[in-house]
DNA sequence: TGTTTATGGTGATTAATATCACTGTACCAC
DNA sequence: GTGGTACAGTGATATTAATCACCATAAACA
């Protein structure tokens, strides 16, 4: 596949000339099914991913196998920890898995610092990707820190449908249970309640948002 | 008050000379009494800003007025955010407020975008700076996700030990409950656990460290 | 000195969430 | 078809945290 197609660049407008003929000598294209862990805790990280296509989550683990939903990468975006870590070959903190049929570009990490300097977009994409990034994981403390489950669940699925460009998310009571660190059970319940005030309705396999 | 002198110059040792130039003629430093406000959510960033001495308690706010403890910045370290604010000029989304008298060095957020090419010490500091923030801000996510109550106050409290260097922490179980969110009676019970079990001592208007 | 205020201790109650136990049901593999 | 399995619903109970009410004490202050 070639790296640079008109798709690819329409995804990042803001790439100048100079840094599409580096990205198209340095990147590699990857495709990655649905359901892969690119990223584990622990990880080194050798390469910064840009996603093309798909989507990709990312999670925290702790000791216990307990998982906790951070954010989504969708097109155009790209993980801050894999800049981050660039400099010190550190090890990554997160986990991350591919919610669908996902395609990324690689570019090795030593590139990072070196097109930091070079290419003024690089540069600002890569600010861009931290801001957001953080503001992601802030709007999550916020949810976790200040809301009720019950909230949190609409917000995890608002951010679903957001990231999805649909109303229906296909997802289980315990993969919600699992993301959000809670309980099949009460996901299943409060997911009820919801529902019985009109807000989602409830199928096996997906939930379709009605009026969040 | 000149601002590079010895003891600030120890602060930040991979700064470049060049760099240390440019700081010195763009640099302000301002001194800031404990306690008082220094950002509000939502207000516009002008200036970077690099600790010089003294504690600098960064946090998140609701529109409940609840609060919600972030992390600390303490000499030597700078905030995040204001760094990535600077390129679309945009508002903070977090709070920060004095712990201790502090001084600070702030530089006019023109300057980021112009040193990062500019000063390659200058651009591993901020980068540096980012990673430590978002690692800072994950633990503090564990914490909250992961952990209950009892487990959080120690965090807490080992997170204030390892910053204020003391085992002392001044701190009121009121001041606790604001920045966990939780209320001062189930902070006051913890606490009390912890005492039992001989982990902290406790006292009006502090507690200390014995073995946590 | 007496009064006010902030701190913190504690019992009782309620609310939110987690856990356990069990049921039904759709789907898949054989 | 039949049996296994993942998904979902629900009652009962336990645990954790929040809230309410009230008291005691030390510090701050008029």
């Amino acid at each position: 596949m070639i790296v640079t197609n008109k798709e690819v660049k329409a995804l990042f407008p803001e790439f100048e000339p100079a840094l599409w003929a580096s990205i198209e000598h340095e990147g590699t294209i990857k495709e990655i099914p649905a359901g892969n862990i690119i990223m584990r805790t622990g990880q080194f990280i050798r390469s910064t991913v840009l996603v093309l296509e798909g989507l990709i989550k990312v999670y925290r683990t702790d000791d216990d196998g307990n998982e906790f939903f951070m954010y989504h990468l969708g097109p155009g975006q790209a993980c801050a920890l894999s800049m981050t870590c660039a400099i010190g070959q550190q090890t990554s903190q997160i986990s991350a898995k591919t919610s669908k049929d996902s395609v990324v570009l690689q570019i090795p990490i030593e590139k990072m610092d070196e097109w930091m300097g070079e290419y003024r977009s690089w540069y600002q994409f890569v600010v861009q990707t931290y801001r957001s990034r953080f503001d992601e994981l802030l709007q999550t403390l916020d949810s976790i820190a200040f809301r009720h489950m019950d909230e949190r669940i609409e917000f995890y699925l608002k951010r679903h449908r957001d990231k999805l460009g649909t109303n229906t998310i296909p997802v289980t009571h315990q993969e919600i249970a699992q993301e959000l660190n809670s309980s099949r059970e009460v996901i299943s319940r409060l997911l009820k309640k919801l529902a019985e005030r009109g807000k989602i309705k409830l199928s096996r396999y997906h939930i379709e948002i009605l009026d969040l």
